[in-house]
DNA sequence: CGCTCAGTTGAACCCGCTCAAGCTGCGTGG
DNA sequence: CCACGCAGCTTGAGCGGGTTCAACTGAGCG
C-alpha cells in the first residue's frame, strides 16, 4: 500500500488502469527511513531500486570545483527519486534528504520490467522523467535569466503548487522546510541576498512568514513578480 | 537510410541488435530542411512526428518575461530533437535551426509503438531523453554555481566531445557556429561579456580563434579551467 | 546555562551589465 | 569594381545587483 501515493502522483499526468495499478502494487518493496541530510542516492552508485518518496522532501544536489553546491531539484512524497539514473549505467549526481524522510525501494529491474509489461505504465514512468526535465529547462531559466527577487517569486509558486497538488498544504499557505541557504544553493545566490530578498518581499506585503511557514497573500500578484506560468509543470488541470 | 545516424548515437550509449535496427530503418519517413533561425518544433504546439536532425545544428530556447532568451541545450546531427516533447501534452519550449539544417521526421506514434515492440529500442529512446537531462543538470550547475570564464571554457569542452563523438571534428579543433549573442544566451551572460572573456582565453594562450573555427592548443587546461567532468555525457567509453 | 545553527544586518567590494561608439567582413546592387 | 548596408565583433567608461566578510541576534537543546 506504500505504492498508493506514486499511483496517485503518475494518474495526474497520464492515465492509469486497474491492471497496471495492480501490477505496481503487487511489487516488493522494501521501506527505509532517512533523516536530514543523509544520502539517499549517491553520485557514482549504480542502484539497483528506485527510491519512491512517502513523506517528507527530498533534493538532488551537485557539487561545483570551487566548492559550492548546487541543487538541482527538490522532490516530495510520491515522487519517484532516481528515476533519472534508472537507465544510466552510474548517477551523475546525489540524492539527500532534505528533511526526515520515509521512502520505499521498489527494484529496479522489475520496475522496468512492468514498463514493457504493461504500456501505460512504461508511458508513465518514461512521462514522469520527461516532466522532471521540463522542470530541469525550467530551472536552466531561473538562474540564467531572472533576478533574485524573480527567482525566489517563481520557486515559491512552484512549490506552492506542487505541495497542493498532492495535498500536503495550499499553494498561498504552506510549510517550507528550506532553510535560506538551501534556497540559495538552489537558485544560484547567497543565503545573505535570500535573506535580504525575502525581506524586502515581506515589507512589500507579497509574502508572510512564520518561522518556515510562508503565506501568500496576493498569489497573482506573485506569480506576476515570479514570472511564473505553471505550463511547465505538465498537471492535468493546468494548475 | 537517413535514420543510420540515428541508430550510430543510440548505439553510443546502448546495444542494438540487428532487429531493432532494421524496424528503425523501416519507418516512414518524412525529409526537410530548414535555414537558419526557422523555427522546427514551436513552444505550445502537440507534434505528432519527431525530429531526427541529420545535418546543421538546433537548439532548444525559452523568453523570459524580461524578453531576454535562454538557450537551454544545443543539438547536433544525429540528435532526436523532440523526443522531449514526445509524450508531453504540448511543447513548452520552442527548437529553432541554429544554421540551415537537413532533418527528417518520424511519425510519434510509429516511433512511440517500436519502443514497445522492441524493447532495446524503448530503452534506448528514454535512455536518450535522460542523456539530455543530465545535460539539463549540469547546465543549472553552469549558470547557477561558475563564473563566466568557466562557463565559456565548460561549453567549449563539452561542444568539442560531442562533437568529436559524431566525428564532425576533434575535440581540440572544431567549427563553431554560434554568434558570441547565442553564446551569451545559452550561458545566462551578456555578448560584452562573452566578448572580452573569450579574449582574454585567447590571449591567455588557451584557446585559438580563427572567425569561427576554435582551436584548443592544451586541452587538460581548457578541461580544468572549465570544471569539466565528461562523465554526465554518458558516452560509451567515458570521453 | 552555554553551545550551535539559522537568520539578520551593515559596509565595502567586484563581476558582469549597460550604453554607446567604432570596427570588420561580406553580400548586394549599381 | 566600388559603395553601401548590415550583422556580428570589439572596446571603453560607468554603473549596479549580488557577493564577501564580519558581527550580532535569537531559538532550540543538552
Amino acid at each position: 500500500m506504500y505504492v498508493a501515493p506514486l499511483i496517485r502522483k503518475l494518474s495526474l499526468r497520464h492515465p492509469m488502469g486497474n491492471a497496471e495499478q495492480q501490477a505496481l502494487l503487487s511489487l516488493p518493496t522494501r521501506y527505509a527511513a532517512h533523516s536530514a541530510e543523509a544520502v539517499i542516492v549517491r553520485e557514482g552508485t549504480s542502484p539497483t531500486e528506485a527510491c519512491l518518496l512517502i513523506e517528507g522532501f527530498a533534493y538532488r544536489e551537485r557539487i561545483a570545483r570551487s566548492g559550492e553546491r548546487q541543487i538541482l531539484a527538490v522532490h516530495l512524497p510520491g515522487d519517484l527519486v532516481d528515476l533519472q539514473n534508472a537507465l544510466l549505467p552510474e548517477a551523475d549526481h546525489t540524492v539527500r534528504a532534505l528533511t526526515d524522510t520515509r521512502s520505499v525501494f521498489l527494484p529496479r529491474d522489475a520496475l522496468l520490467d512492468l514498463c514493457y509489461r504493461h504500456r501505460a505504465i512504461g508511458e508513465a514512468l518514461w512521462l514522469d522523467t520527461l516532466v522532471d526535465a521540463s522542470l530541469f529547462r525550467e530551472h536552466i531559466v531561473d538562474v540564467g535569466r531572472r533576478d533574485a527577487q524573480t527567482r525566489i517569486a517563481h520557486l515559491l509558486c512552484e512549490l506552492g503548487i506542487r505541495i497542493e497538488a498532492i495535498g500536503l498544504g495550499k499553494r498561498d499557505d504552506f510549510e517550507l522546510p528550506m532553510t535560506q541557504e538551501k534556497l540559495a544553493d538552489c537558485l544560484g545566490l547567497t543565503a545573505v541576498h535570500i535573506n535580504r530578498m525575502l525581506k524586502r518581499m515581506e515589507v512589500e506585503g507579497m509574502i508572510e512568514r512564520r518561522m518556515r511557514r510562508i503565506r501568500i497573500a496576493d498569489w497573482p500578484r506573485l506569480a506576476r513578480a515570479g514570472d511564473f506560468d505553471p505550463k511547465y509543470l505538465h498537471l492535468r488541470d493546468g494548475e
